[in-house]
DNA sequence: AGCTCACTGAAACAGTCGTTTCAGTGCCCT
DNA sequence: AGGGCACTGAAACGACTGTTTCAGTGAGCT
């Protein structure tokens, strides 16, 4: 009946259904004017996904996918600074921001409803994020430094975000950057 | 026929409403269970607010409302150190939790849906800490400086409100205060 | 007494939601 | 040739959505 796997089908439409996500938001998704969109039907989405909440879950996993592909790419032990210094050129590029919006929102959604298809999101990606800065330091590193820059990078993006203004934004990291070292 | 004035019965309802959506988010309210909750019928919330759009911007407002009462409080030429030592003091709270959890819901919301009720929270709040922040500086002050202590603030806060971890965010915090001076 | 005005109840409206039921396709495998 | 298997279309289900229509309350004022 449900079906969890991936199949060739099931990929090909999660990718249609993650582009059209990055762009209307998750919040008030709806099958019907996502299968439109994407050429398929509500009847099949249920079928690839189980359920809606299994639609979800798979655009969310989608989305810490693409973030996960980010964070690999600076697996190595070049220091804290540096490492925040590439992320930041990552999430300032404005092609990503679709991909950061929507991060947001699954953030805050799955904060105030921490049950269901969001649960877990928030604490995974604070995970996801500070593991690969533990990798970029020396081992017995103070942990209080990773927790900082995560902080930094992500309350930069949010200003980022609202505002749109790099500048700012850009100086304020460099800024912290010069404090680290 | 729609009401957007102050009025007894408004503000009383509008702060059950508040309440309300304090502990179960704003994204999927509604009004029928909202009304059975708060002692109200849906034909009185769209009589008082006008539409639900009207009612959710009025909470929003009122969500605003409780974070300028904070803000207002440390209006002095105090340094940006010690105004965000104090934030977070605040913030760092567990009674303010909710509220928290209700800004980043509806910071992430107004970011992906720029139209609506939602529209422009994320650049009023950004705005809003900002002109804080600068009022606890002498002027002509840098500007990257209120903005990294903002992004710190607010990446903090983020941290904690996923992990729960007041300790280490908190470690976090101080570290970075220590550089800034 | 009569009138205004803020507020309210009950019920219906038209629409959307996720999901289910039933009935198929067409391709692969033996 | 025939049986399974992945996938699909059409239509309906019941529940829920925001909103409207109509018809009142009851208190305060003149």
């Amino acid at each position: 009946m449900t079906q969890d796997s991936a199949s060739p089908r099931r990929t090909e439409l999660l990718e249609a259904a993650y582009r059209y996500g990055l762009d209307r938001g998750l919040a008030d998704l709806s099958l019907r004017p996502l299968a439109a969109a994407i050429g398929s039907s509500p009847r099949v989405l249920l079928f690839l996904f189980g359920s809606k909440d299994g639609l979800i879950r798979a655009l969310l996993a989608r989305a810490r996918a693409d973030e996960l592909a980010l964070l690999d790419r600076l697996d190595g032990p070049l220091g804290l600074a540096a490492a925040a210094e590439r992320l930041w050129a990552w999430a300032a590029a404005p092609e990503h921001r679709p991909l950061l919006r929507l991060w947001v929102e699954a953030y805050g959604r799955s904060l105030v409803e921490p049950d269901g298809a969001w649960a877990g999101f928030a604490k995974a990606t604070v995970d996801d994020w500070l593991a690969v800065l533990a990798a970029c330091e020396p081992a017995g590193a103070d942990p209080a430094r990773r927790t900082l820059v995560l902080a930094v990078l992500r309350g930069a993006i949010l200003d980022l975000l609202a505002t749109d203004d790099a500048d700012r934004t850009g100086a304020a990291l460099r800024l912290h950057l010069g404090l680290l070292r």
